[in-house]
DNA sequence: AAAGGTATGTTGGAATTCCAACAAAGGAGA
DNA sequence: TCTCCTTTGTTGGAATTCCAACATACCTTT
């Protein structure tokens, strides 16, 4: 288990948590290691949504199937990803989705209820898991609304206006560098990499933005005042 | 603060919790209650983020400014309703948003870190407080994620068939009722009315859907073996 | 039953987006 | 430096969506 601490300790579950912490915690918790091998499920839809899983080797891939069984790709896990960690948290009984191991894998799995129930030796590290857990999904939902804000907007050039201007508020600054590439920023508003392109130009030309590369600027409006 | 135990127990916070409960509760995290008149702040963007809401009586409006200033509504929020708790909980040091009251309106405070550490008395409801904070995150992104699911697709038909599969599959049967008018379910899918209701009429002629109102059934596909 | 209002369905042209194909601009490696 | 490959920008026609206007159905009130 103390092989995989390197990997534990870049998960956000155990954020700020030592190794000796975290070997205790491991043990008061529980958690289970198993490895899986290449194409075998991790889990599958309707088993009990109970557990939250990390990754400590190899690659986990999280599916959907619709109502007909058209199967989807919803995330890829890497080590140090967790996974699951929402629809256990949500209260679901049953798992929606199925994972399967990309490759030979190596997971652990910790019982959510005993996360945050905390332990009968009152271990002093569950408050910080906890919050750890609590934070990293209270994030995830921060950047879900921003993404829908963004595909909300009706037209291309609106989309990457409101993510502009928000990536501008956000780091605070009229001139930022976004951490996508065109095709990832296309997929990321729901629209054409070649439409984005041409709105970018557009936009340019129209004076409301400059920009090069994955660095941007956004110019005030002339309010006309 | 009895007066609104009603109110309270309806909060999502506070499921489960029974009156006495909650008032030993509400002293040991310190909740302030506090008036706020009809058009002023309930607080402003920059403050630290430190507290969730909750409003007891009156509405309260969370607006999101962008980068030059334009205002846009987030939410309304009613008695019993939960605000600003992702923000308390992701950890931001300072709140990305405005809230207002709407009308006349009171709102409770409660320090989010006092929810989460826990209180020296070992205050036995406490887990269940985090129990339900945490259940009602990750329940909103459950949500955000299947609405994103919906709009990441192409067409009008296809944010249709997907919206329509998932709640077949989330109701467990073909034949369901949605909980939503053609506007509303135009908005959630982020297309124009009129051409999702030419859509689902084209998803009857062509035998895929059947529907009146808002009672729905999804007709298995023709594989042709 | 009549009237008014709201929700839903239908339609045609304007506007936008998609799609595919290609051009241009870098970057990595030989 | 040259070549290959990837990323980005550009363009034109096909497909889709938006928009506004109107028709129809349903519900509520009088």
């Amino acid at each position: 288990m103390e092989a995989y601490f390197e990997i534990l300790s870049q998960c956000s579950l155990f954020a700020g948590i030592t190794q000796p912490e975290m070997t205790e915690m491991l043990r008061c918790l529980e958690g289970k290691i198993t490895g899986i091998p290449k194409g075998n499920p991790v889990f599958l839809e309707g088993d009990p949504a109970r557990f939250v899983g990390v990754v400590l080797s190899g690659a986990v891939q999280v599916v959907r199937d619709d109502y007909y069984g058209n199967r989807s790709v919803l995330t890829v896990v890497s080590p140090g990803g967790l996974f699951a960690e929402a629809f256990a948290c949500a209260g679901l009984e049953t798992l929606p989705v199925s994972a399967i191991a990309l490759q030979p894998s190596t997971v652990l799995f910790l019982d959510c209820q005993r996360i945050l129930t905390g332990c009968s030796q009152a271990c002093p590290f569950h408050s910080r898991l906890v919050h750890n857990l609590l934070q990293g999904i209270a994030q995830k939902n921060l950047t879900l609304t921003r993404k829908i804000r963004c595909m909300s907007q009706k037209t291309t050039r609106e989309k990457l206006m409101v993510f502009l201007l928000d990536q501008a508020k956000q780091q605070g600054s009229a001139e930022f560098v976004i951490p996508y590439d065109r095709q990832a920023l296309a997929d990321y508003l729901g629209v054409e990499r070649s439409a984005m392109s041409a709105e970018i130009s557009k936009l340019k030309k129209d004076g409301q933005i400059d920009s090069s590369g994955s660095w941007f600027r956004v110019l005030s409006p002339d309010t006309g005042a």
